[in-house]
DNA sequence: ACCGTATACTGAAATCTGCAGTAAAGATAC
DNA sequence: GTATCTTTACTGCAGATTTCAGTATACGGT
């Protein structure tokens, strides 16, 4: 038999979602990647397995819709359910964890060429990019159409304002470090200069060079 | 027999390491807490395993130093793991990846009550605090006892600025949700006031509104 | 009738984390 | 000197998650 799941962080994901209104596997993976991926990115997959662990745990109860087309499982919320979504609450969040591998070049960036990172600093521009103009956009969306959740709209405003103080702080750190690089004559050996000195000393005081 | 394993970018920062000079597993645990962990957090039992697996590559050879107190093994990088670092340069980056359960417990704020909300920012504060503190002290001890690999110093200091810029970012955004949560009635059922409306607005514009 | 795309879902291998456990060396306190 | 605590050094295993390759039906247009 399986062995007593646990709730994870994705399974109150889930489980909240739930609890706004019930939801098709397949309506999650929609949903996840307008909203919760970016502050919880999860694999389609596992939002196809999440409903179903919830129901073992009695946190939801699913029913076949004919309706449509083709049939497909909805999941709804219980009152267990509801009851394990207040208590998530108040236990102690997590630690932010950001993965970055453009950063990783960066920082091992004297085994490559120049262009190298420049390249890296490229796409790393592109992919916040495209997050940042998704938020943009979701955010037209809902003076045009208006918010799928109208009762929320308070909470997705504070957190697209995370995302685009976000985006557009790693889009100003990419422009400072293109204006370094190009000062660089290698990616190797520029040891402790004038230059890496005065930054070493701004940061050491908590000063961003950026600032002035 | 072991399958075919493959080389993951955790694998290439485990290599670029090895590049700087050899390393016990235990020896990588303790650098990856000073700087890796930034941008590609990983944990203990991964920087054990991986040597392993460059070593089984042909990445990386291993030796039993049994100078110093109680043996350990070490790792050295070889001539093909030098080729295979460099061929890593050329590859497509991932995209960046944030998980961020405190910007989850808001998203979902209204399930619970405004003190949750509150402790979910503090418990972020409390850890993005921390990190910002060590990337701080690490630049101190970098003008103090000097950068462990001063050739890079250039590198570590693009890097530190990224994280700074990050950490006030994030700062900065808390304090502003801790003004605007401080005028809601309670967590839920806001809707499109003449606030969130103003917001709204700005976001799709691509406007920050903690800007002006 | 054919083709492309969206909907709807699953199994299995590989990756990574968390945790418990083992053990020896060094440091500190009494 | 010896009890105790911390640091160094490492492994096995269960559970969480991703990736990938499938399977299959419905719908829309040509």
């Amino acid at each position: 038999m399986g062995m007593a799941k646990n709730m994870t962080p994705s399974s109150y994901a889930v489980l909240a979602l739930l609890d706004l209104r019930p939801w098709t596997a397949y309506d999650l993976t929609q949903q996840a990647q307008r909203s919760l991926r970016y502050a919880w990115p999860r694999s389609e997959r596992l939002l196809y397995s999440e409903p179903k662990k919830l129901v073992e745990l009695g946190y939801a109860t699913t029913y076949k819709d004919t309706s449509g087309g083709r049939s497909r499982n909805v999941y709804e919320i219980t009152e267990e359910g509801r009851d394990a979504l207040k208590a998530w609450g108040s236990a102690r969040t997590q630690a932010p964890q950001i993965e970055i591998e453009a950063l990783l070049r960066l920082l091992f960036a004297d085994h490559g060429s120049l262009d190298d990172v420049h390249r890296a600093l490229d796409e790393l521009e592109e992919d916040i990019g495209e997050h940042h103009q998704a938020v943009v956009e979701l955010m037209g969306s809902y003076l045009d159409g208006g918010h799928p959740f109208p009762q929320r709209t308070h909470l997705s405003v504070l957190f697209a304002t995370f995302q685009i103080e976000m985006f557009k702080a790693i889009e100003g750190w990419i422009e400072f470090a293109r204006r370094e690089i190009h000062e660089w004559p290698t990616t190797e050996d520029l040891g402790m200069n004038e230059r890496t000195e005065t930054l070493t000393r701004l940061l050491a005081r908590d000063k961003s060079p950026m600032d002035p």
